[in-house]
DNA sequence: CACTCAATTGCACTATTTTGCAAATGTGAT
DNA sequence: ATCACATTTGCAAAATAGTGCAATTGAGTG
């Protein structure tokens, strides 16, 4: 039980759920600043939210130099693949913000990749 | 997002989990007895428990005389359907116990409805 | 109306979770 | 080695959620 309660409860919390959509959406692995910066949260605390959702093994990270990228794990199993699609299936208005604000800071990678840091 | 992360916080409790995989399971209506019983949990924490996933419109209610009984919402909208599909995406076997108890309760009806109380 | 029984609720108590800040870690560059 | 900067972490405070018991509600019955 509690793997399944572990991610249950992962997608409990606001700010890990808009982690999780901005993920889902950009189909591609996120620096921790990019988050920051698309959601205008505390880095801290996007930190550790992060730590969450790799511990409950929905996300995973790899680190390029002084930055860090994380991603979507791709479900291997029906009930994680049917917990990203619940997510997905949440209104896209409500991330909107979110998406413009990430869309933006996008532009601003070179060669794929992030080069800046925080309050970009 | 409200509504969306109230659902989604329902999912993240062990018990609420439990009596959900009992309405899916059972796909009928269940007695506030008969869940108590499936489940050996205290009435108390049930109906409070109840309340919530209610509250999260996740379930109905329905009062037949001295006995209330809770049903599944059918799900109207993607996203409370993924929901539910990853509850019954758990595998069975972390519920084996609690579908015997509530085999053997639900044994005890007649005329297809519970006629008798607690403590069975 | 009084009695019984199913179920809910109010309140206090105890977890468990989240947040915020300061300090620490890890990495690249000078 | 020192510095700059991205990210994490430890710890205390604040907010939230779960549990247990006693009291209450609501419905049926004599």
């Amino acid at each position: 039980m509690k793997p399944y309660l572990q991610k249950l409860k992962c997608l409990g919390d606001e700010t890990r759920i808009r982690i999780l959509r901005l993920l889902l959406i950009s189909l591609e692995e996120l620096c921790v600043c990019e988050i920051v910066d698309a959601l205008d949260i505390p880095v801290y605390t996007i930190s550790k939210h992060l730590k969450e959702l790799k511990n409950a093994g929905l996300i995973s990270e790899q680190r390029d130099g002084k930055f860090i990228f994380y991603s979507l794990i791709n479900a291997e199993d029906n009930f994680t693949e049917s917990l990203l699609s619940a997510v997905l299936n949440i209104p896209g208005n409500i991330f909107s913000d979110n998406n413009d604000a990430l869309e933006k800071r996008l532009k601003l990678r070179e060669n794929g990749t992030c080069v800046i840091g925080m309050k970009g």
